[in-house]
Order: structure tokens, then sequence, then C-alpha cells
DNA sequence: CTAGGGTTAG
């Protein structure tokens, strides 16, 4: 786009005319430093508080991420009305800052500015969370817009993301609603297929009067999300009209159910391969540890001339951080250096994640520190990793950095602050997190908050109070929690003390291999060796039916993955040899396996 | 306003 010439005879009328011409291209520029260019013409010539130019460089200014211009031009309209509150607040929420988009519906409503029917569809988008998409429908009540089909089809939408209960709500306001249009229809099938009311959601689609294809996408969506490929396929093979999203969806299913072979052969067969099936088949490859065929996809994805928008970017960075994949990691991230504006926060929190869980520390912490801007997300995932890395004072400090820097901490920060005072000892520090948390953040625990707890008491030896959080919690004890008790009483040796309570708990959970493995270890201590031989049998029994946890190492662009008596390498022969050698070694230098058994 | 990928949680 051509930056707009200053303008010489700022002859009031022609110039606004000159600009409005101008202006009603500005959305496709997506270059800031331009837009900033234009700014300062239109500063000029004095019209930045006409209220159509204004929205036109809010809307501009959003999409290319700069929310701080945004902000000032809306503040500088002389008198903002609706239009121009609904452009800022989706400009909020096209830059996921929902608080903000709030924030801008209750300035509105302070300046007695009166909300239209596109005001509900923009915030809406910013909702998660019952109360509020509640509390939003009793405005619309209030304001005499339940008649609007715009605003009765959001509100399903924003209900149906809400849980059962939501889907319920939206199951009223559906029922209840004079009119219905396809768009309803479609929100509520796939409110109730992202629900797992499938049934329902096929007798609408099957009662409705038009399907087009999007109604049809709705209810493959459904059937994938649910696990039934086959049904899904089925569906798919019978549409009369197949777009870029009914092939996407159907991707996703087979990678879901494993299947990469047929994931890939109808990635294969797509007509017009999009970003969005590019990542599917991509982010598939990298969450099975398939480095080579991930990297050679993505390289030719580039080849093709594609650019991985911050949906591509954050999908595989999450893949590689759970296969510990950083060689393409890396490889992402090099995309996302050449060009410079696609650094958003999520992007910038999806690299930090990626390398805190591919234990390149360092590199994750420079990526955090460069970060221009930061959400509760990325003070969160650098707590953790710090944790996770063993750094608990350091990851104590950032949490006292963040507090007051004024971001709160939620439920997720919280997790990530007690695991690291877990992992480094801090007992104390972490029991005064687990009270300020409820007292001075408003944040209740929950069950995950609990099984922290009990680590961390467990952990730092303190058993008994450990086994009394766990019978004094607000909730039943889980696996997890069984879990923490378990490797507390082998790691301390306090078997006797303690086993009553633990025979007791561990009744509730004999389906998991990992916590019977230490039961074992605690019977062969006391030497109860009846009870070892059952619980071996046990995981024995159930070895066939949950796959083992394995292990992996990146080496030049191989990926190898590795699980307990694995023989499936050719070398494996020599391996073992290596590892008997390197456990010799070990023993004589001074090494005690602790396995009591 | 409706459909597909997607950052934090042993």
């Amino acid at each position: 786009m051509q930056v707009l010439a200053p303008i010489r005879s700022p002859r009031w009328i022609s110039t606004r005319r000159i600009f409005e011409q101008k202006i009603s291209d500005l959305h496709k520029c997506t270059d800031p430093s331009q837009l900033k260019q234009v700014l300062a013409v239109i500063y000029k010539s004095n019209l930045h508080a006409d209220i159509f130019i204004a929205t036109k460089l809010i809307s501009a200014f959003s999409l290319c991420r700069q929310m701080r211009s945004a902000v000032t031009i809306h503040n500088q309209i002389r008198q903002p009305d609706a239009q121009a509150y609904n452009v800022l607040i989706r400009a909020h929420v096209r830059n996921s800052q929902p608080s903000q988009a709030f924030a801008a519906f209750s300035q509105m409503q302070s300046y007695g500015v009166r909300p239209n029917v596109f005001t509900y569809p923009f915030l809406l988008k910013a909702f998660s969370g019952l109360e509020i998409v509640a509390a939003t429908h009793a405005h619309v009540e209030k304001f005499g817009f339940v008649e609007d089909i715009l605003v009765l089809n959001s509100l399903i939408e924003a209900y149906s993301k809400c849980g059962l209960m939501g889907v319920c709500a939206a199951k009223k306001l559906f029922s209840l609603m004079v009119q219905r249009d396809h768009v309803s229809y479609n929100c509520m099938i796939s409110g109730l297929a992202k629900a797992g009311q499938l049934t329902e959601a096929r007798e609408l689609f099957d009662e409705m009067p038009e399907r087009d294809t999007v109604s049809w996408n709705a209810i493959l969506d459904g059937y994938v999300k649910s696990g039934e490929v086959t049904v899904a396929f089925q569906l798919f093979q019978s549409m009369p009209l197949r777009d870029s999203v009914s092939w996407s969806t159907m991707v996703l299913g087979y990678r879901k159910a494993g299947n990469m072979e047929m994931a890939r052969n109808l990635f294969d067969e797509m007509p017009v391969k999009n970003m969005v099936a590019w990542t599917i088949i991509i982010s598939g490859y990298a969450e099975k540890g398939l480095l080579k065929e991930a990297m050679r996809l993505y390289n030719e994805m580039e080849e093709a001339g594609l650019k991985p928008d911050e949906g591509t970017i954050i999908s595989i960075l999450g893949a590689c951080a759970d296969s510990g994949m950083v060689g393409l990691g890396r490889r992402v991230h090099d995309s996302v250096k050449r060009n410079r504006f696609s650094f958003s926060i999520r992007v910038s929190n999806a690299l930090v994640n990626m390398y805190v869980k591919c234990g390149c520390l360092d590199e994750a912490l420079s990526i955090f520190h460069g970060m221009k801007e930061r959400n509760s997300v990325s003070w969160s995932t650098i707590i953790h990793g710090l944790g996770l890395h063993g750094y608990g004072e350091k990851a104590v400090q950032l949490f006292s950095r963040m507090t007051r820097e004024g971001f709160a901490p939620n439920k997720v920060t919280f997790l990530g602050i007690l695991s690291a005072c877990s992992h480094a000892g801090l007992v104390d520090e972490g029991i005064r997190y687990f009270y300020r948390m409820q007292r001075d953040y408003g944040v209740i625990p929950e069950i995950e908050h609990y099984g922290c707890m009990v680590d961390l008491l467990g952990r730092g030896g303190r058993l008994m109070e450990a086994f009394g959080l766990a019978h004094n919690m607000p909730f039943e004890p889980n696996d997890k929690i069984c879990g923490a008790l378990l490797a507390a009483c082998r790691k301390h040796y306090a078997v006797t003390r303690a086993e009553d309570e633990l025979k007791q708990l561990v009744q509730l959970d004999l389906k998991n291999t990992g916590n019977l493995s230490m039961l074992s270890d605690i019977y062969a201590a006391t030497g109860d060796w009846t009870s070892v031989a059952g619980a071996r049998l046990c995981m024995k029994n159930m070895s066939s039916e949950k796959p083992s946890g394995a292990s992996s190492i990146e080496l030049g662009d191989e990926y190898y993955e590795f699980t307990m008596m694995d023989r499936s390498h050719p070398k494996s022969d020599m391996i073992y040899q290596m590892i008997d050698q390197l456990g010799e070694h070990l023993r004589k230098i001074g090494y005690v396996h602790t396995a009591s058994c």
C-alpha cells in the first residue's frame, strides 16, 4: 500500500474526502511503520478526532498488533459512538485481550453510549465462562435486543463453549427462538457436538431445512472430537460439497486415531492444501516423533510459498515441546525470526515453553527476557520452567517480579510456583504460597494444587502433614495424590508409620502402573513378599493394555525413542553392553542404587 | 454472527 502524501492546503472538507477514499483500504496495510506515517499525516491535518477516520485507523493498527496506538486513537475521539466502541472491543478481542475488551464495554456504559446489535457478537467472543456470558445475556435483555437473531446466535455460540451447563442454556435459548436461521442451527449443532452430545447434534442436523457445507463440517468435527473417525469418514464421503475445512477435519481425525498413513493419504489427495492442513499433518509427525518427515514437510510448505501463521507456529511448537524435538523447534524459530512481526506474545510463549521442555533453559530465558510485552501465561511458563530445571529460588524471585509488575497470578501460575518449591525443597515457602493463593489473590485451590502440596510435604519428609492434607482436603484423593504419597513413603522409608493410611488410599487406585511399582517397592522394604508378588502380577497384566513411558533423544537429524527392555534398535546388544559398563563404572566411584528391593 | 490447527498445569 502506498503511503499517503502530506496535503499542502488543508481545506477541511476536501481534505477529509481525500482521506475517506484512501482510508477505506487502510486495513490492507500490514506494515506498522507505514501506518505510523499515515497517522502522522492525519495528525498534521487535524483529522484524528473524526470518528470515521479514527475507527478505520483503530482497526488497521489492531490488525498489526499495535494496540497502544489503537487505544490512543480511540481516546482522542471527541464523542465516541457505539461503532467506535465496537471497533475497539473487536481490536482487543483480536489481540487476545479479553479483559481490556470488557473494560472498553464498561467504559462505553459509564459514558452512556448505548450498545447496538454488533456490540454483543464482538464482546461475546472474548468471554469464556458461564457467569460472564449469563451476565451479558441479562444485559441483552435489559437493552431489549432479545429478538435480534444476530445477538441470539452469538449468545448460543458463547454459551455452548461453557461446558455442559452452558450447552443446556444454549439449548433453552435455541428452543425459545421465534425465528431461526441456518447460523442458529450451525451454532447449536457445533455446540452440541463439542459437548459430546452427538445424538442430539445429529437429530438437529437431520431436521435442518437447508444444509450448507458449514453444518456438515460442524457434525464432522463432532464425530472426530469423540474419536469416531469411521463414522466421520462415511459422512465425509456422502457430503455434497467438500471444502478445505472438511478435508482438514478428516486429516485431524486420522491423526488423532494414530493413523498417520491415512491422514497422509487424505492430505496428499486434498485439492487445495491450506495452512491448517499443513499444520495438522506436520504437528502430527512431530507428535509421533517422526522428525525427518515433519522437517521435510515443513520445508516443503515454505518452498510452496506458504508463510506459517500464528496458529501453525504455536501448534508445531507445542508438538515439539511434547516430543522434545528441539531441532524442528529451532527451525520454526528461524522462520519466526525472518518476519519480525510474527513475534506475538503467544508465539513467544510457545517458544519459551518449547525450549523449557526440550531442556534448553538458557534459550527459554533469553526469549522471555527479550519479550517486549508479556502476559500471565508468559510468567507462568517461565516460573514452571525454572522449577522444572531445579531453580526454585529463581522461580520465587520471578513470581515476586510478576506481581510487582501488576500481573495477577492464576491457578496455573500457582501450580508452577508450588511445583518449583517442591522440586527445590522450599517447603515453608510453598506452604506460604498455598495460603496466600486464596487469601491474597482469590484463587481457589483445586485438586491439582493439593497434589502439589502433598508432593511438597511428602518430598520434604513431612509425611504426617502430607497424609493429613490428603485426608482433609475437600476432594476425593485421585491417582496423582496417591502417587505423591507413595513416592514420599518410598523416599523416606517411613513405611510402617504410614502403612495403614496408605493401604486405605491405595484401594482407590490400582490402575496406575507407576503407583503399583512404588507400592511393590514399599512392600519389599517391609519384607511383605506376598504383597510384592501380587502387585507385580497386577502390573504384568496391565502392561499389555497401557503403553509404557519412553525417553527420546535427537542426534543430528535422527530422532530415537527408547523404552524399558527395548530391543528394537539394530545395535541393542552394544547399547546394553555399554549400559552395563556404565553401571559398573558408577559402582566403582561409589554410587549406590537406591531401590530398596 | 456459524465450520478446521493453536501457548501455561507430574
